[in-house]
DNA sequence: ACCAAAGTTTGATAACTGTCCAGTATTCGA
DNA sequence: TCGAATACTGGACAGTTATCAAACTTTGGT
């Protein structure tokens, strides 16, 4: 178990050349991760990947660590830019936007940047507090913005009951990662989950009653 | 990237002393693999979890690939076993026997051992061809499970939309993992995504029309 | 243009990795 | 019980790891 620090990691690089040198490492941090895995995410094979000295690699970044959280720093924002732009879509009805979030979402999960960075942050933290802590705050951010529409679709469901529903359909599409994620062994079935999550999701946000969660868990608990 | 070695693993070990070792060493490793995660994985943590010394784990497995690929054979073995008795569930109707087959890979997706397992075996399959092929083959004998029993619930169905259905049920069960699997975030609302598995799961593979899926694809292609 | 701060290079450190091997001990069939 | 096969020990090996520090270069405000 690492420590758990809450403190927002600070972006090193003072000069303009010490922040394209961080980016460039950055960049070539991520890449090195998504093609190699978490085996070879070393300082050297990092340094090597952007052409630069080992030595200054862990001048901008003193601890390996350091450059973990603001590399995920970065990554989670930029995936929050992209949630907030799926909540401003106009001119839609409920259902529409929620088939718009689930079709983004499961567009994403397609994409090599996703399937191969969440997989290995899922196994990350189960053993490093800092990337649990993250993924679990990004995924919360991820519940909020399909339960608003969830709650629209069904107004008289509880607060508690949006989430739980919520929590399904995000954690349903998110297992597409490892079976239909980028170069993933069953790949080409995603249009039809895509358009079975579509229909089905909507389906379940739409017709399921005030209660009848409860119900359905006392009748086999 | 690994070479892809398709012969089955052998088994070390020739006197009973030797197996008796092989087996510590298996158990220690797994034990290694699920509290510590993959980067402590190594030979030298393996020995020390089961007391014995370096060269005598280096003994039995020259090779540490040899290692991890008799480890996952066994893990994957006692898995199929535990498929196979779902399977022999008599004196239920198919709708019953979907339920209980869901009710038995979400209880399992909550245990220890498969969810630090699986997730830590989807990040290496972005890298290694082996572990990559053998999860495969394991899914693929998952969704024929699940498949049976949806074809069992609506005969109607050709093949390849029954496969369709059971990858969408199989996948959807699966993202639970990270999310309500052993000691993560939303672990305690795991009996209400079952229970809403349960129903919504059932009732997609009895009311989904033969024809339906590919008339939903055209729809959002 | 100066010069302190920032950035970079070079080289070293100790700790760790998988693998190997000569020597020794144990096992178990003949 | 003998002895060849098997199992185990202790140590060594070359290569890798993150981190550090002294010397050198570049930067940009004054």
């Amino acid at each position: 178990m690492t420590e758990l620090v809450t403190d927002a990691p600070v972006r090193p690089g003072v000069y303009l050349r010490g922040t394209e040198t961080v980016d460039a490492i950055l960049k070539a941090a991520l890449s090195v991760l998504l093609d190699e895995g978490a085996a070879a995410f070393t300082i050297r094979r990092i340094a090597a990947a952007c052409g630069m000295k080992v030595g200054n690699v862990s001048y901008h970044f003193p601890r390996k660590e350091m450059l973990i959280q603001v590399l995920l720093d970065d990554l989670f924002n930029s995936y929050d830019v992209k949630l907030e732009l799926s909540v401003r879509q106009p001119n839609l009805s409920a259902e529409e936007r929620l088939r718009t979030v689930i079709a983004m979402c499961l567009d994403d999960i397609a994409s090599k940047r996703t399937t191969r960075l969440f997989t290995e942050l899922w196994a990350l933290a189960n053993h490093n507090d800092f990337i649990a802590e993250r993924v679990r705050i990004f995924y919360s951010s991820v519940h909020e913005v399909i339960g608003e529409h969830v709650a629209a679709l069904n107004p008289r469901l509880s607060p508690d009951e949006v989430r739980t529903l919520s929590l399904f359909i995000s954690a349903s599409m998110e297992g597409a990662t490892p079976f239909l994620g980028y170069q993933k062994p069953w790949a080409n079935k995603m249009p039809a989950i895509a358009a079975i999550s579509a229909e089905w999701f909507v389906k379940l946000a739409k017709s399921i009653e005030p209660g009848e969660i409860s119900r359905m868990i006392e009748q086999r608990g």
